[in-house]
DNA sequence: GTGAAAGCGCTAACAG
DNA sequence: CTGTTAGCGCTTTCAC
């Protein structure tokens, strides 16, 4: 005799084993209304015994409900969204809710076919990274007609709701702090920032700040793609090759950064004495550094939070009124490498 | 008048605003068979106007078809892992597969969980990583009836099929490299193995391998949770000043071994003429430290890609032959840290 | 406390 | 090439 074809197990045959109807197992099994402790047992041991999975697909389509949020973000590859995931997932598992997770390769593209593949599941809300969109994505966002949290990032304007910092802020406290501490010829040193908008208004921030002093950046210099940490170096070594007298390297992330002060240590110039420096993130690499790097926190997990309570919340009531707008504060760390005195 | 209730639109929608039958609307927006060109246009049209978003839910209960694989990982943290998805995605783009990631904290009981919830949306296929799992999460799998790819590890019994390399093996290859290049005085740092199985395999084919040169491990320190950076550089510091006469390091993780060589290298120490070094995975983030770091490189993207592609072939053809174990060969990279010559 | 009927939105299978 | 019919496996609703 062949082996039974393994056709997944239904509330049907549930049902046939405890000799209980579909409906009383469905109960049973989904804890809901009152089953009398006898039947309740009765169920238990034959769904137990049987190894049934429920159907959620079934499920989601009787109940019109899905127990599912869509969390779009670029990539994993960069420390910053596990951060951010782990604070959504802290305050989702605390719900009957589930992070989905979509990764977008910061292409637009990308993330519009990200999204329209996840919201075809129909999921009970959306937090997705960043405010810039295609005019698509944002009118698909619009009609889903479930919470959306855009995070990350708060200069825009968002479909819903928003939650994060302002990075054109943080990047001219990062510029006072720099030009208060007496730095002058002040260098750059990032991504390219065509599709990171993060990092290119925060790059705008800090020029504006310096411009007010009348400071120009002294240099610049981006890359793309490769070992951060690599990429800091050649980044630093090609800038101070080309211009010797920067005082201070303000780079767009903490792993760059930390590159750049490896070489620098090698190349025996005092830090900040000779050349101050200053990250942005807060990645808890940095911990391990020989210095401790100037960098801004920007409080990735708690935005993750935030954004899934707000999610929370309304799936809990729909009506309830929300915040809009939540912007925090991100913290500037002095590190060892920005201070002079 | 109040604004329409934003009710999702569905097939019908689309029928009475094209004019088309609802099957055939749905024939043409999944490209199946013939469809005339003038009533593709129209019915194209009026999914777009209206901005129509397929329901999946819907559809996978009607076909029973469900184009999503789950794959089940310890962490998101651990720079590994997005590495192995990575690879998953790269191949299974190119098919009308998804992967969807589930996260289990390397904890048996959330494997467990995460396997339940993900299995009850009728998933095509589970890539899982590791080959220890609970007895319960097992029976799921093997009742799941769909195809199961176990990766990262050989070395055990998988519930169908398994792709990655030896931890055994690696650790033994480790240890007679490093016996070679003749080391003596060996300690082991790593993390607390219990639930890292992984490590705890490639300790024990080391330390089998020392035993047969009759050598003992000199000194051993464990940790978990924490900055590995900085984790690395204490466990280092407390291991050089209760055994100072170690002359090699054999690290868990790369990282922990990059806070180690930083730490060394602060306190002047040579390496690889005082201390030889190595660790595990060839991360990424070797690229930019100031020696470069002996280490295993586990072939990390080639086994999510190769456990995609045996997903992916057993989709489109479930009768098709596969092979049930796949061990992938780790490259040892000697760095600069482990020859002394 | 339990059950029967209806239907969620879509697609397989069959007619034309 | 296009339409009709009958479910997919579950939950909602209403009886009892």
């Amino acid at each position: 005799m062949p082996p039974t074809p393994p056709r997944p197990l239904t509330l049907r045959d549930v049902s046939e084993a405890s000799g209980v109807s579909e409906m009383t197992v469905s109960r049973v099994l989904r804890n809901r209304g009152d089953v009398s402790e006898a039947t309740r047992e009765k169920v238990m041991h034959a769904a137990k015994s049987l190894g049934y999975v429920p159907n959620k697909i079934a499920g989601a389509l009787a109940s019109q409900r899905v127990n599912l949020i869509a969390v779009v973000i670029p990539s994993l590859r960069n420390m910053v969204f596990p951060e951010v995931l782990a604070g959504i997932s802290s305050v989702l598992e605390t719900t009957d809710l589930q992070p989905v997770v979509g990764v977008t390769d910061y292409l637009p593209e990308k993330e519009e076919r990200v999204l329209y593949e996840m919201l075809s599941w129909r999921p009970s809300g959306v937090i997705v990274a960043g405010l810039e969109h295609s005019e698509a994505s944002r009118a698909m966002l619009r009609a889903a007609g479930i919470p959306v949290v855009e995070i990350m990032d708060t200069d825009g304007t968002p479909v819903d709701a928003m939650v994060g910092i302002s990075h054109r802020r943080a990047g001219r406290e990062m510029g006072r702090a720099i030009l208060k501490a007496g730095f002058e010829r002040i260098g750059f040193l990032g991504t390219k920032m065509p599709l990171d908008h993060r990092a290119r208004k925060r790059f705008e921030g800090f020029t504006e700040v310096l411009a007010k002093s009348g400071i120009e950046i002294a240099d610049q210099e981006f890359y793309s793609g490769g070992s951060a940490l690599a990429k800091g170096r050649e980044l630093t070594q090609t800038m101070l090759e080309r211009t010797p007298d920067v005082d201070f390297l303000y780079y767009s992330n903490d792993m760059i950064a930390a590159g750049g002060l490896l070489w620098l240590l090698e190349q025996g110039i005092d830090i900040p004495g000779q050349i101050g420096l200053a990250g942005f993130n807060g990645v808890e690499l940095l911990q391990g550094l020989p210095r401790k790097l100037a960098t801004m926190d920007a409080g990735r997990r708690e935005i993750g939070e935030t954004a899934a309570r707000i999610i929370a919340a309304r799936h809990d009531d729909p009506e309830a009124e929300y915040e809009h707008v939540v912007e925090l504060t991100p913290k500037i760390d002095f590190g060892d490498t920005l201070k002079r005195w």
